[in-house]
DNA sequence: CCAGAATGCGAGCGACCACTCGCGTTTGTC
DNA sequence: GACAAACGCGAGTGGTCGCTCGCATTCTGG
């Protein structure tokens, strides 16, 4: 891996905010979204590592001098197409993970809701899932995704806790580790279906998640 | 990727069944185990396209050539450590998901004998994960991997089925793919957790499967 | 003990890939 | 309309990696 530039981290002098002030066109912005969207599909059809520059730049029409006057580097174009779907994500989960009041909302629903939201987003966007659980990732991707990881554990704790408000914390935090992970698992089988065949294995990831999570709300312990 | 020497196929005149009726010497079988245990640990910390032959053949504590004397070319390693492994896991795996009679065994104790059984394969070679798991992986191990996918889904099927005799094949295959996905999430979760933590991370999986399926075997129908 | 095969070496080859550079084109600004 | 900056190009560069080749060393059968 070639890493020559060691970038000098030129913060000379001036106050300004960024290190190269470059003043972007319109063209330029509309370029770099549709460097994205073509780093999306090649992301998601080949993985990151296997992924090349080239291939990004030919899937944009664009010559790969192009794709480098927008991105410093491969990784860059990966955070920032991995945060623009963060930002993107936490507009649908944020309305849904946050506001639940068990003596409200049944925990039926809770979990039907969530899922619901999460796989729509995943399936529209399905380079998400390759940035967010591929293994062939470089250091500061895979920061952002345990940064992600972590937050939606952490979420899914604090949707659980008012369930089961007499458990330990670290058992809390290790059913919470499980959701996910079994909600991962889930995805993958219901991105590897379509039709029919998708919308059962949707329905198979609820029944798997309430029928693990219904004896805690119920105070069933085992 | 170079491939040049398209093996020209000497096959010049005997019918000897092999192409090459290489004799190996007894240094040689010691040589071949040495490499697939450096390109174990290799796999298992770099995982398989970071994975280069010089690590490897470093790691052994020979030359690239003397590799390449004994494995034709890179997936040729990973293609027979994955058999050697699948071999050996099979030994484990026959006497525990073959063997089983819902009226004798309850579901409760064939869970738990069959995932600890896994589990403690999985822990002693992490190499097969990255190797059955990684999605990284080239096209014949691929094939080696959904073989053994579609393989463990059909046992744990054969499994299921007497505890459920009226479901239909499809939904018990879905329930079957669901259990192997939650079984690859738990093993994460566990191979990631050491001492108590991990025992518990191990408590935790047999609980989900167990509160998944135990409906089903009691003829529920949520 | 001695041919010949198996084993061992490591510099090097070719291919690929992330990334650069010089130069031409378009766009915004005064 | 003129100047500068942003944009665009694509051949080229350095580096890594899978793999080879010629040659030295060790083993084995007769």
């Amino acid at each position: 891996m070639p890493e020559k530039t060691e970038k000098p981290a030129t913060e000379t002098t001036t106050a300004a905010a960024e290190d190269r002030p470059r003043r972007r066109q319109a063209r330029g912005e509309r370029r770099i979204t549709q460097l994205l969207e073509a780093a999306a599909t090649v992301f998601a059809t080949t993985g990151y590592t296997a992924a090349s520059t080239n291939a990004i730049a030919r899937e944009a029409g664009v010559s790969p001098g192009t794709l480098y006057q927008f991105f410093p580097n491969k990784e860059a174009i990966a955070i920032e197409l991995g945060g623009r779907l963060m930002h993107e994500m936490r507009q649908s989960y944020d309305e849904v993970l946050s506001p639940i009041d068990p003596a409200v909302t049944p925990i039926e629903e809770a979990i039907t809701g969530t899922v619901d939201r999460f796989i729509e987003f995943n399936c529209l966007h399905p380079a998400f899932f390759v940035l967010m659980h591929g293994p062939d990732i470089p250091g500061r991707i895979a920061e952002e995704h345990d940064a992600l990881h972590t937050t939606l554990v952490t979420r899914v704790e604090t949707l659980l806790a008012p369930f089961v408000p007499d458990a330990p914390a670290p058992a809390v935090t290790r059913t919470a580790q499980m959701c996910v992970g079994i909600y991962k698992a889930g995805l993958e089988l219901i991105l590897a279906h379509e039709g029919a065949e998708r919308e059962a294995y949707i329905q198979e990831l609820k029944d798997v998640l309430l029928r693990y999570l219904r004896p805690l709300a119920e105070g069933v312990v085992y």
